[in-house]
RNA sequence: GCCCGAGUGGCGGAACUGGUAUACGCGCACGACUUAAAAUCGUGUCUCGUAAGGGAUGUGGGUUCGAUUCCCACCUCGGGCACCA
């Protein structure tokens, strides 16, 4: 008998699946189709590791028992290449971040193929690529065109250290991700891209998708959809009003000052009636300069100065009240300035104690009739803040922008895309937060499109997030040239979105989001026929490094999954993976307990190698278990508790060990629910049995619902909860006859006898409980 | 502070809509095979008790014939948001 020789199995097998292209997913074939999609990697210079090879895994299998139902499937793959890590490893080394790109891809698309994925190679995509990058530069342009892209002076973050503004994703806990650091505000020209906009179907179109209720709740409580009141206070001997936002109008009564956010519009034009101008003046250059990591620290005391000279009227009851400014109160939400009713918030009442401003206890109202009566309006405010898409960076998509002084901001005509990123000496940011490509003047001046005039690119990039809120699209079709893909591929495939999306949980308010936003732009423009990308979205846990602690390269904790291919085989790597614990929780990596799964998959080729026969007689039980199993995989595949349906296919193998031998047709049926998980060693042993054709275009085994049934069940039986014995019982035994049968047996004499029988209770086929 | 999720053997974890708690795996102990080791196979492995039996699913209550599962209060850990009016 040979051993189970996963190095040579494995790489014959991945020759084969290449050759034949098994995989490959065939658009506008007749009868079912599925999408399956797993978050395409950033190839960095660390290679793959082990949390890919979980999801992806998880999905592969999905895919691989939908073509075995016999849909037609497209798991597709690709390379999410722009972003950070690679323009800072050009930075370092001077080696071109397209150079990096072509040989970190290499290696990633080496590694997935040693694992055995079941992707369609022929559908590659990279966003780094200008054939890509020309779709992405094209949705930008058509969101110009409808208002929805627009640049204007806002906030970034800044690390004065290192003198360059940085992305949002860029600063922990208020400290630079860079040199540590802490960061500032500075105020710059910024693309934003209006997702406020779609703020209200983004929230109310969850419940048109079959997402996990976390995710939803998750990216509800980011949009923050909120219901209120506008209402105006009258300023004392002045035309302004104070327009503020309340959730709670019927406290209108407890209102016992007004607080405007500190660079509240309103602050300059009351300038005249101010009498303490100066305090509030510097109040307002403190709070300015006051670093991040201050403003949001967590025991931060409440400060704010009062705008002597002016008083508010609240509306309600006609009273004056003081008006003051505060940084408690924010300028980006609501209306940036509120009534404060001490008596009923926190926060008010903080503030009130802090400067000693009454706190009076007042009736309730009707929120919606004293919001009429004083003229206010009822309306919606969200959380959510437009998108800031401009990056002061090398290694993204240029935004296909030219701007002219005659005519402004003009878009770069359609057949001039792709933009393409020019090479540059350096990548560095430059002083004063330009991108490295202000300083290639050749090509940043160029003529206008419209005027013909003199004009300067956008030196601008997009950010990583733009490549991949629209690339399941180009999936379907990705060598078009002429539109982001054809209809015809996006109606096929994307017919109802894509049918099933797995990803990481810290995308759900980033990646998840912008993504389905920019659907809902490509279907308002009829690009896509769907308003909605994904059908149905599960999430992943995150693996763990020994010690329960994150997997970092800086620790040195990392398990390189090329090890364990190596020398354990790619099928033991997937089935650890997926035994390890349930799909969603994060779990802890043990190279302990690797061996396990390895000897899961001995167990099996020993069997295949040997117990197979073709002359054996019939165990019903064996048939029964058999049946079972097939039921519970298939069941447990959906569900995505891979971690339970592998511990029963161990339980099977357990059986077969027990049992003199197998039939083919038996242990073929196993091997077909085995093939998802292992794709490799089944195929093999498929390929033993005399089969031609691979193991994968097998048609998935369905379980026989008559041999589940038993004949005699074992049940236990309970003496006042508790359970005393066990006894065979015929299935087919109504509750008089077990409660004959029951009070027959001699293990329950001593617990009966002399004891009156209250209750009888038989739970059919589970449990018989006496009541003594 | 608010919103999710989770607390079960030495460890990872299982238990369907309330019905035999600890499946499956790791580890450990003993045994078989072997000159020996590895590999493999077998047996055992929550806890107290010689046994009969008792006690255990974070803690304390409750509902029920019966609770890891449902309800209430609390504790601990993980994740997300964070002065959002």
């Amino acid at each position: 008998m040979k051993n189970y020789d996963h190095k040579k199995i494995e790489k014959k097998w991945q020759g084969e699946w290449d050759k034949s292209k098994i995989y490959e997913a065939k658009t506008g074939a007749k009868g079912k189709r599925f999408y399956g999609l797993i978050e395409f990697p950033y190839p960095s210079g660390a290679g793959l590791h082990v949390g890919h090879i979980r999801s992806n895994t998880a999905m592969d299998i999905i895919t691989r028992k939908r073509r075995m139902e016999g849909y037609n499937v497209l798991y597709p793959i690709g390379w999410d290449a722009f972003g950070l890590p690679t323009e800072n490893y050009a930075i370092k080394t001077g080696i071109q971040p397209a150079k990096v790109t072509k040989i970190n891809t290499d290696t990633f698309r080496k590694q997935l193929k040693s694992v055995g994925f079941g992707f369609d190679w022929s559908k590659e995509i990279d966003t780094t690529n200008p054939a890509y990058y020309k779709w992405t530069q094209w949705i930008f342009l058509q969101m110009f065109k409808k208002g929805l892209a627009y640049k204007t002076k806002t906030e970034i973050n800044w690390c004065p250290s290192c003198k360059i503004g940085l992305a949002n994703e860029e600063v922990v806990g208020g400290l630079c991700d860079r040199c540590g650091g802490p960061t500032g505000k500075k105020e710059k020209e910024q693309w934003m891209l209006a997702i406020t906009k779609y703020a209200d179907r983004l929230d109310k179109d969850l419940d048109e998708v079959n997402y996990l209720e976390k995710i939803k709740i998750q990216q509800r409580n980011w949009i923050g959809k909120s219901e209120g009141s506008e209402i105006e206070f009258n300023i004392q001997d002045s035309s302004e009003k104070i327009k503020v936002f309340t959730t709670r109008a019927d406290t209108i009564l407890g209102a016992t000052y007004t607080v405007l956010a500190p660079d509240h519009e309103l602050v300059n034009k009351l300038k005249s009636q101010i009498t303490n101008w100066i305090e509030v003046e510097n109040y307002i250059k403190e709070v300015k300069d006051k670093p991040e990591i201050e403003r949001t620290a967590e025991d931060k005391i409440k400060t704010g100065v009062e705008l002597k000279g002016v008083v508010a009227i609240n509306p309600a009851n006609k009273k004056e009240i003081s008006i003051w400014i505060a940084d408690y109160v924010l300028s980006t939400y609501g209306t940036g300035a509120i009534m404060a009713v001490p008596m009923h918030d926190e926060r008010d009442r903080e503030f009130a104690l802090k400067f000693n401003l009454p706190i009076l206890d007042e009736p309730f109202i009707d929120a919606k009739e004293i919001t009429e009566k004083v003229g206010g309006k009822i309306v919606t405010k969200y959380k959510l803040r437009d998108w800031v898409f401009s990056r002061q960076r090398y290694w993204g998509e240029p935004i296909p922008i030219i701007h002219c002084e005659n005519c402004g901001y003009v878009p770069v005509p359609e057949k001039d895309l792709p933009v393409i990123l020019p090479k540059v000496k350096s990548y560095t940011p430059t002083d004063n937060g330009e991108s490295p490509l202000a300083s290639i003047s050749k090509w940043v001046n160029t003529t206008c499109p419209k005027c013909k005039g003199k004009a300067k690119r956008e030196t601008d990039t997009m950010p990583n997030w733009a490549g991949s809120s629209w690339y399941f699209l180009r999936y379907t079709d990705p060598k078009n040239n002429k539109e982001l893909a054809s209809k015809k591929a996006l109606s096929y495939w994307m017919k109802e979105g894509v049918d099933w999306y797995n990803g990481g949980m810290e995308h759900t308010t980033l990646h998840l989001l912008y993504s389905r936003f920019w659907h809902k732009f490509l279907y308002d423009i009829k690009v896509v026929p769907t308003s909605e990308p994904y059908m149905k979205r599960t999430s992943h846990g995150m693996i763990l490094a020994e010690g329960g602690v994150k997997m970092s390269k800086s620790i040195g904790n990392t398990i390189d999954p090329k090890d364990i291919v190596s020398s354990y085989g790619a099928d033991t790597l997937r089935i650890y993976e997926m035994f390890m614990g349930p799909f969603d929780q994060a779990v802890t990596w043990s190279t302990e307990s690797i061996i396990g799964s390895r000897r899961f998959l001995d167990k099996i080729w020993r069997i295949g190698e040997s117990k197979i026969s073709d002359d054996v007689k019939l165990n019903k039980d064996f048939q029964t278990l058999l049946h079972k199993t097939i039921k519970k995989i298939s069941s447990d595949i959906e569900t995505m508790s891979f971690n339970t349906a592998i511990s029963s296919m161990m339980v099977f193998v357990n059986e077969m060990e027990r049992i003199e031998s197998i039939s083919k047709s038996d242990f073929k049926m196993f091997l077909q629910i085995l093939a998802p998980f292992a794709p490799h060693l089944t195929e093999e042993l498929w390929n033993h049995t005399g089969e031609k054709s691979s193991i994968h275009k097998s048609s998935w085994p369905k379980y026989n619902p008559k041999k589940i049934i038993e004949d005699t069940i074992k049940i236990a039986v309970q003496i006042n909860g508790k359970v005393r014995t066990e006894i065979l019982i015929g299935v087919d035994l109504n509750e008089e006859e077990i409660k004959s049968q029951v009070l027959k047996d001699e293990v329950l004499i001593p617990w009966l006898e002399n004891k009156e029988i209250k209750r009888f209770i038989y739970v059919k086929g589970r449990i018989v409980n006496i009541v003594v």
